[in-house]
RNA sequence: GGUCCCUUAGCUCAACUGGAUAGAGCAGCCGACUUCUAAUCGGCAGGCUGAGGGUUCGAGUCCUUCAGGGACCGCCA
């Protein structure tokens, strides 16, 4: 479906042929034979590189291959012209009546854009993944969307796509959530709460020791904490996480699955991990060097159990169990992602902070190991979001407990204003979020612009229906598209033809900020014809008058545009945002 | 000290994974509203892609050395 697949394609048999005929050598490799668009549109629409790419295994000159390939290609009917530019491109233009079928395409193919480049194989994308210890902040938001996005994108180019959420539910941290939930507790009992350094001070336990003080009663004031650890962890962890689904579900993140890192305790499942890289030869017991340069002023030799990650690409051993013989919070990470390849996913992703860039290797050597290098590890990492109000730095201070939430930002400015502009950069770049300026109406806000396009077709189409014209979707297919034939138009319908091409760029990337660049340049080249008509009236989407050609004009340039907004609704959707039909 | 990421127009960023003369948007200057929303558009100007070396037909992109910024670096997750 991808046009410049298709005319690769071509450009291969065009090549098989020649060898056929012996104009070329057999045999040759055409890997590396690329169809894309060039930089320059004064150059055309597509160029290959073939000539180039095979003039030094043919033992010719490129201008050679490339003069007799255009000369094969030109008998193609979608090929109006094939020249022979610079060092040895070839440089196609298409007939009019190929972006006419795009336009085609777009409007009476619902799959128009969809890829099958995944070939329903399965992938597991995990992001968020917050410990379940407060409420989620920007930076987890930045995280959120871009998995979410990534997963819908992966979704549209054909893989079997499973979002998930680690929880990490195992670990020290939600003992100190345990504690700090147990002194608003006993403020919710009357007596004063002791926040002490290092426990989490922030007002959203306050409810929770409400909630513990309607469940228990005052039973549990005066207890030792050995009697209600456990209970009250169980408790608050189950409170942070309904906490943490709401502020989801406000971003219009929708997980397939919450994976719990307790579950893995108490079942063997980690030792049993452990024991399949022991099985290959992975895991000893050792001491580690310390690190060169910082000296950690407590630092001692000791003996760990160590996962020799070093065989996997890492530049050092990992410990998986601490000098006491408990587990590290590695080893629980390498049961669960064992558990991701033992459940049949044939590539997996991880969207992590860039605080956790440390691990990337170890966890990549783990999946490696495990795996038997069969299944592929990417691990996502999305940069700081610095936040701004009235031009100043908006400061976070988690210690404080006063740090900018995902629900402060969602309230504030709106879950698709925040889904867009979080991917207005990609995941491993800084990015300015500025509560002012994202919510601005005008065409400095690619948010804004973006949707704005999408207003102005529909209010086109009401337009014209309010005029009588039949604008439904038969109506519009049965539209004389050879009309669209002026160059403005032309360039908006081979803009679309890209769509499905960015698709698959996109999620070989894994990167859908793609899509955010590619539909503000897609609006911008609908404003552009917009305002086209200001100066040349044949350009007007909706033009006066009864005659039959008049009308019949209008209904191609109405199908040209409600092609555009197909595109544009398809890609807000793949990020997660509601496509509007008007501004107001 | 080590590992990873980053450095492109005055500013914020792209550049389709090695392609042709490196592109947008802000900011600056000039211009377009009896209109399908000017909430927009057109034009001008702006560059030794941090610096040096290498790989090849061809480098912002790959390898290497260096400079600057950020994240991380056993017994926290």
């Amino acid at each position: 479906m991808n046009l410049f697949a298709d005319i690769r394609e071509t450009v291969l048999a065009a090549l098989a042929q020649m060898e056929a005929e012996g104009a070329l050598p057999a045999g040759l490799a055409t890997a590396a034979v690329a169809v894309e668009p060039p930089r320059d549109a004064a150059h055309g629409d597509m160029a290959t590189n073939a000539a180039m790419v095979l003039a030094k295994p043919a033992g010719m000159k490129p201008r050679d291959i490339a003069e007799a390939l255009a000369a094969a290609l030109v008998d193609d009917p979608r090929i109006q012209s094939a020249d022979v530019a610079g060092p040895g491109f070839l440089n196609l233009r298409l007939d009019p009546t190929v972006w006419q079928g795009v336009v085609a395409k777009a409007l009476g193919d619902p799959s128009f854009g969809r890829s099958t480049l995944g070939q329903g194989r399965k992938v597991m994308v995990e992001y968020v993944s917050a410990n379940p210890t407060g409420p989620l902040h920007v930076g987890h938001t930045r995280g959120a969307v871009f998995g979410d996005a990534l997963a819908s994108l992966l979704d549209y180019a054909g893989w079997d796509v499973t979002r998930e959420y680690y929880i990490n539910d195992g670990g020290a941290q939600v003992d100190v959530l345990a504690r700090s939930a147990f002194e608003r507790y006993r403020e919710a009992c009357g007596q004063a709460p002791e926040i002490v350094e290092g426990l989490y001070p922030g007002d959203y336990l306050v409810p929770v020791g409400e909630a513990m003080k309607a469940k228990w009663g005052d039973t549990l004031l005066g207890q030792d904490e050995q009697v209600w650890l456990a209970d009250v962890r169980e408790f608050a962890t189950a409170q942070m996480m309904d906490l943490i689904r709401a502020d989801l579900d406000a971003l219009n993140v929708q997980m397939d699955s919450f994976y719990s890192e307790k579950s893995l305790y108490g079942t063997g499942r980690i030792e049993s991990a452990i024991e399949e890289l022991d099985k290959r030869g992975l895991i000893y017991r050792g001491t580690l060097e310390p690190p060169k340069g910082k000296v950690p002023e407590d630092w001692e030799p000791r003996e760990q159990v160590l996962f020799k990650s070093t065989e996997h690409g890492d530049d050092v051993d990992r410990p998986v169990a601490k000098s006491d013989g408990s587990w590290t919070y590695f080893a629980p990470d390498i049961a669960y992602h064992y558990d991701k390849v033992s459940r049949g996913f044939d590539a997996l992703i991880d969207v992590f902070g860039a605080d956790h860039g440390g691990y990337v290797k170890r966890m990549k050597a783990a999946v490696s190991a495990l795996s038997d290098s069969k299944v592929p590890l990417d691990i996502k990492l999305t940069q700081l979001v610095k936040l701004w109000k009235n031009g100043e730095p908006f400061k976070m201070s988690k210690r404080a407990g006063n740090f900018v939430t995902l629900r402060d930002v969602v309230d504030q400015v709106g879950a698709d204003v925040t889904r867009f502009h979080m991917l207005t950069r990609k995941n491993d770049a800084p990015l300015d979020f500025d509560f002012d300026k994202v919510t601005e109406q005008s065409k400095d806000n690619p948010v804004f612009y973006v949707q704005y396009a999408n207003a102005r077709v529909h209010s086109v189409l009401r337009k014209a229906a309010d005029a009588g014209m039949d604008i439904s979707d038969t109506a519009l297919g049965g539209a004389d598209l050879s009309l669209i034939a002026h160059e403005a138009e032309l360039t908006l319908a081979k803009n679309i033809a890209q769509w499905p091409r960015l698709i698959e760029i996109a999620a070989k990337g894994n990167e859908p900020h793609r899509i955010a660049f590619y539909l503000y340049d897609l609006a911008s080249d609908f404003h552009a014809l917009w305002n086209r008509g200001n100066d040349d009236p044949s350009l007007r989407f909706l033009a006066d008058g009864d005659a039959e050609a008049t009308k019949a004009a209008s209904l191609a340039k109405i199908a040209l545009i409600r092609a555009t907004s197909v595109v544009i609704s398809q890609g807000l959707s793949i990020l997660g945002v509601t496509p509007v039909e008007e501004m107001r």
